[in-house]
DNA sequence: CTGAAAGCGCTTACAG
DNA sequence: CTGAAAGCGCTTACAG
């Protein structure tokens, strides 16, 4: 490995000089500044970002959590983190924490020992405390932690609630909803959109706790449909939800949207694939990714941050599920 | 921040002391041990990961460097990467490159700054060259780089001969492939084993270039659909563009699998979740990842390999949309 | 068993 | 404009 003494030896000058150069601060003379850039460049030498990082206390990594990034909210979002932060040249560490206080704390120590220069979690487990006590920016995606912590979030209510009229717009007389477990913010949230939409306009409706599982949804709702034929619209509280329904009804020879009407939430790449596809409440889930590692970055880089709560509209995306 | 320097004083030992308790490392008397350790826990020192890295040039992370996190074929791959990694010690750098040069060159660059102890390369473009002037341990997945690079692949060409003859054997007797890009090696043998495949049985077949695009495989398909309404079987290189095919089926109103059968590849989670469920080739993805990232800390951690080829043979999954 | 010292590869006051 | 020196927080010979 080539290290900034053989540069400088190569260019004979100080050490000092090669890192003026390479960092473009201070006074360094023309001849210098050549002799050190030919030197870098003969030597096909790169600066050890570990030694950097020891003396400022920055590494240009952002730690990432999620719950799993095989769950197909995930990667889009993700995808978005990472695209900005390359730009920003930042680095993105991921960790999946199935939700797991462990495996979290577990994250949160190994991040800190690295120096990452800030976190986004959009993992649901730790109180504020548990963060707090970092010495380290963070970004709450999809959750809530504190007031003084930036929060990228959707309307959930608003989303499930352009869902709910919707289908109840559309003719359904009795609608079921297919909510995510009890006690998470976000299945509450549309839950309650959900519940006050159809109580508004005095619908007839049923409630399943499917969670944002596809296959508990498919047999759930197969259950539904046999016990009660006449349901004719289905709010699932996500897409993946959504896709079990739609699974359920083709094996019920329930025909979809003719018969039986179908409105997802996420909106996640593969609820387009569907046949037919998959009308749904979409969250701009690039762009959420997006906005939290902005705000990450401005915590970082030092820039006031005006808001710290972010919310997004969500949007129906009508599709081949409803009519 | 507390250092080793602070846990030595509140220890009244020397750091030396501290750092040999801390590797337990060494003799260190008993009591010099209990003072230490109740010095860490009071002022709840962790030890600068960074300081270490810059004595030791090991990080105890590993960069995964492939095309797109977004498509749903890598979540599981990194998934299977990262639960390894973490049990071992080591945390994982997303790093997605779009197959572009630029960008994998970055990558490539920035990790070995941060003295990342080895690299997993599921992307496409570099040559072997490119990565040799790395002083760090890499493994090719679903690629191959060289010989003295560690693979983990899948039988290519006999997971599409499997998808193949079964068709056959099902009855079809025009089928068409949908492959992926040419040029892309998985891509060019599964279209192999199709092709061998077909002629040894001489069937009638179609080949459509859709590469790895749902959108662009129904357009084609329903094109072919209306040109050739004989076509009774699809074998898609992907499952994505399989899910495209059944698009394309569903506004033909060809029924699947009665009247047009259907096999992916790949495997991924969604094609379950599919109306009917797709019927494909399933790479043991998560265990890809498993052991591309166990072959790459075997190097690291100077074990010696067995084997540097691992081809994972692909299984038929049977499931609705073939007879 | 223990501590002083050198060194990992940088950066930045401080003198000159 | 430039270099010697100290320091970032560790680890490991080396003496004792």
């Amino acid at each position: 490995m080539t290290t900034i003494k053989d540069v400088a030896k190569y260019a004979n000058v100080s050490v000092a000089t090669v890192s003026r150069v390479l960092n473009n601060k201070g006074y360094v003379s023309k001849e210098a500044e050549t002799a050190v850039q030919k030197a870098i460049t003969d030597l096909n030498y790169r600066p050890s970002a570990v030694a950097r990082s020891l003396y400022d206390k920055k590494s240009r990594m952002i730690g990432l959590l999620i719950p799993d990034i095989a769950n197909p909210f995930f990667p889009e979002i993700a995808r978005g983190i990472e695209d900005v932060a390359l730009k920003a040249g930042y680095t993105v560490v991921l960790c999946n924490t199935d939700n797991q206080v462990k495996k979290e704390a577990h994250y949160l120590n190994t991040l800190e020992q690295k120096y990452v220069d800030g976190i986004i979690v959009a993992t649901g487990v730790g109180g504020y405390e548990h963060y707090k006590a970092l010495n380290v920016p963070i970004v709450a995606l999809d959750r809530f932690i504190s007031e003084h912590v930036p929060t990228v979030t959707v309307e959930n209510k608003q989303g499930a609630k352009l869902a709910t009229e919707y289908l109840i717009q559309k003719g359904c007389m009795h609608i079921a909803h297919l909510r995510g477990q009890t006690g998470l913010v976000t299945a509450d949230e549309r839950y309650q959109g959900f519940k006050e939409t159809v109580e508004q306009f005095g619908k007839r409706h049923t409630v399943l706790e499917t969670g944002f599982n596809s296959y508990r949804a498919e047999e759930m709702v197969r259950v539904l449909l046999e016990q009660h034929p006449e349901v004719d619209g289905i709010f699932a509280a996500s897409d993946v939800a959504a896709a079990g329904a739609m699974k359920a009804a083709h094996t019920m020879k329930r025909m979809v949207p003719d018969d039986l009407q179908i409105i997802g939430f996420d909106g996640i790449s593969f609820g387009e694939m569907l046949s037919p596809s998959l009308t749904t409440v979409k969250q701009p889930i690039y762009q959420i990714g997006e906005k939290a590692i902005s705000l990450l970055i401005d915590q970082i880089e030092n820039r006031p941050i005006k808001t710290f709560q972010y919310v997004f509209p969500p949007i129906m995306h009508i599709r081949g599920t409803t009519k």
